[in-house]
RNA sequence: GGCCCCUUCGUCUAGCGGUCAGGACGGGAGCCUCUCACGCUCCAGACAGGAGUUCGAUUCUCCUAGGGGUCACCA
């Protein structure tokens, strides 16, 4: 593997496989404080992707069989197959240790080959792997909570791999917001960055040896070969034939592949090669079933560019393996991938992990849901005044679902979710669902949860509160006519405004006439109890007299102290705004009604 | 265009051969009521089409149509 400029650090993996003391290093989790910050500044050195762990060995006796989705684990296997699978076994040892041998490098672990053979996994290992080009998607917050869910329903790990093999989009800035994003949502990993573990590094940027080990691999093997044409050349072929058939199916045949040519010197890349036959690749997924593409259906893809960069099939298949994932559950919009990625397990000798393709998440447009037709930032939602909890909720019923159940606590979560009960079709985004949800969540939070929350929404606005009884009551009043805290904050802006503007239509129609009304009302507001059975009582008591129903009197009211005809109830709201602002407020409202209609008009 | 996948009310979905096709969001009507909201009651609203299999198909099979995804040295 000689791209130009990798030739002098190959410093292959053995002075990483010995240092394994470090391996406990930072795997302290609940440690919020030390994942957040530093974009991976933290995995010194975990180059040893092959360690032992002999523990492994002791699976055998009780840990097999008793496993993760319980979907389609038969009890106990015939004589007949554990035979043959006890012979596959050594041969496959075999080979890995020969391999091993003409690497020069440490022997592969055990648990490795054992990883992705259904009766060694223990223990689930699921892994969220975005790539750190902006914001975090909702689609991917999807995704990173299903494989969350499994991991954590099932006492597995949870592992946060960053794909930054995109050099040019990748960003320190995404990264940071990528983990904002899962943090947020209370979505925590077990291994990655921050909390480092014992497969990484966690950033595939930092793992580009191992991708070139096993490129060369594949390389040996006859599987993968150097391909040196250059880019443009390729685009021109492109081009070419786009003009020519006027059909957009190129398809390239590299030169390379057979060997015929002598291997020139100069940059080149990686190319998988793909056996040029009708072979069906088929897998079995965990929501889609039967899935299949032919060998013929796909091109030599390129594995590896020049400068030793993985392209996202190879990185992907790579370090799936060598973090031994057991489960991969990404988008369906990677169903068209996954034959290519099991056809890299298969190469270098391994089972591949179970695959769970979700269904898109979708526009209104019923097309993959995009920036144009909403929010998809998750950040976004919170900077909205989201509950993480209502999103969570939302995300989870978008494509799956438990019976007629729409609310779900996080335990309830945990409890039921499988791979099961996730639907095949794509999902258009439903705002006035989540709009639903947040509301009901909400409700049913505890106050002290949300405070710090409203606040914040509040000084968005330029108003402050304290957190005390008064905003708690005055919060209390907005969590149930109001979906978001945002909206809230909103809303309840007049409690915390000196003063308030009136609403021309509102004052208009409710103030004007009103003069001895309100003019009664500051009399009252100032002198008798402030209390609201008591403002009630007088209130009636002032419609009575004038023989009009409460209504005629209370929107007037209602408008000269919160500038508007909606609010909570009135008295409520009166005692809240206090005795002195009311006072005030009325008295604006009289000034506003001369300054409508100047005395003569 | 090739390949892969999908198809139940406007939307999210339940359904896993026999149901008046259920629920939720949204919409409409009403009750409650000082406005708004909550809550409650009620209403409208769907098996894409066509062949099979079957005593019986929303459910199983095939075809058609429609939709989406993917065909990069993006992931």
């Amino acid at each position: 593997m000689a791209s130009a400029g990798a030739e002098g650090d190959e410093p292959l993996s053995e002075s990483g496989a010995l240092d394994r003391a470090d391996d406990l290093e930072g795997r302290d989790r609940g440690e919020d404080s030390a994942r957040t910050g530093d974009a991976g500044g933290d995995h010194v050195d975990h180059r040893h992707h092959f360690r032992l762990r002999d523990e492994v060995l002791g699976v055998e006796g009780d840990e097999r069989g008793r496993l993760g989705d319980g979907r389609d684990r038969g009890e106990g296997e015939s004589g007949e197959r554990a035979r043959h699978r006890s012979a596959t076994i050594v041969r496959a040892l075999a080979g890995r240790i020969l391999h091993a041998l003409t690497l020069g490098r440490s022997l592969p672990t055990v648990s490795r080959f054992f990883a992705g053979s259904d009766w060694a996994m223990t223990k689930p290992r699921l892994r969220f792997a975005p790539s750190p080009t902006g914001y975090l998607h909702i689609g991917g917050a999807r995704t990173a909570l299903f494989n969350w869910l499994y991991a954590r329903k099932y006492q597995g790990t949870f592992v946060l791999r960053i794909e930054d093999t995109d050099r040019a989009r990748s960003t320190d800035e995404s990264v940071r917001a990528v983990f904002e994003a899962l943090e947020w949502l209370g979505l925590d990993w077990d291994e990655g960055p921050g909390v480092g573990g014992e497969y990484g590094p966690y950033f595939q940027t930092e793992r580009l040896e191992v991708y070139r080990d096993y490129a060369e691999r594949l390389i040996r093997t006859g599987h993968a070969y150097k391909s040196y044409e250059t880019k443009e050349e390729l685009s021109r072929l492109r081009e070419a034939h786009k003009q020519g058939s006027g059909r957009d199916d190129f398809r390239y045949e590299s030169r390379w592949r057979d060997g015929r040519e002598p291997p020139r010197e100069g940059p080149f890349v990686v190319r998988f090669k793909m056996p040029k036959d009708e072979q069906p690749v088929g897998f079995d997924d965990l929501v889609y079933g039967q899935v299949s593409k032919r060998h013929v259906d796909m091109d030599d893809w390129i594995m590896l560019r020049p400068d030793g960069i993985p392209t996202y099939n190879f990185g992907a298949a790579v370090d799936d393996l060598t973090m031994e994932i057991t489960h991969v559950a990404r988008g369906d919009d990677h169903l068209n991938n996954t034959p290519m990625q099991i056809l890299v397990f298969r190469a270098l000798g391994h089972d591949p992990p179970k695959f769970a393709h979700l269904p898109m998440i979708l526009g209104p447009d019923k097309k993959k849901l995009s920036k144009r037709t909403g929010s998809v930032s998750v950040t976004e939602y919170r900077d909205n005044g989201y509950l993480p909890h209502a999103l969570v909720n939302f995300l989870a019923r978008m494509g799956w679902s438990r019976g007629d159940q729409e609310v779900f606590t996080r335990a309830e979560l945990l409890e039921h979710f499988d791979w099961n009960g996730i639907g095949k079709a794509g999902g258009v985004w439903n705002k006035e669902k989540l709009d639903w949800l947040d509301n009901y969540w909400m409700r049913v939070s505890p106050p002290e949860a949300l405070m710090p929350l409203f606040m914040g929404q509040l000084a968005r606005l330029g108003l402050t509160a304290g957190d005390d009884e008064r905003s708690r009551a005055i919060l209390r009043l907005y969590v149930e006519r109001t979906s978001t805290l945002k909206e809230a904050a909103e809303q309840a802006a007049f409690f915390f405004s000196d003063g308030v503007a009136i609403d021309e239509k509102a004052g208009e129609k409710q103030l004007l006439g009103n003069r001895p009304l309100l003019e009664a009302a500051r009399e009252r507001f100032a002198s008798g109890t402030f209390e609201a059975l008591s403002l009630e009582e007088w209130t009636k008591a002032h419609a009575e007299k004038a023989g009009v129903k409460l209504g005629k009197v209370a929107q007037p009211l209602r408008v000269a102290v919160t500038g508007n005809t909606v609010s909570p109830p009135l008295f409520d709201t009166l005692v809240l705004i206090g005795r002195d602002e009311a006072v005030r407020r009325v008295g604006a409202a009289l000034e506003w009604m001369s300054e409508k209609t100047p005395p003569g008009a």
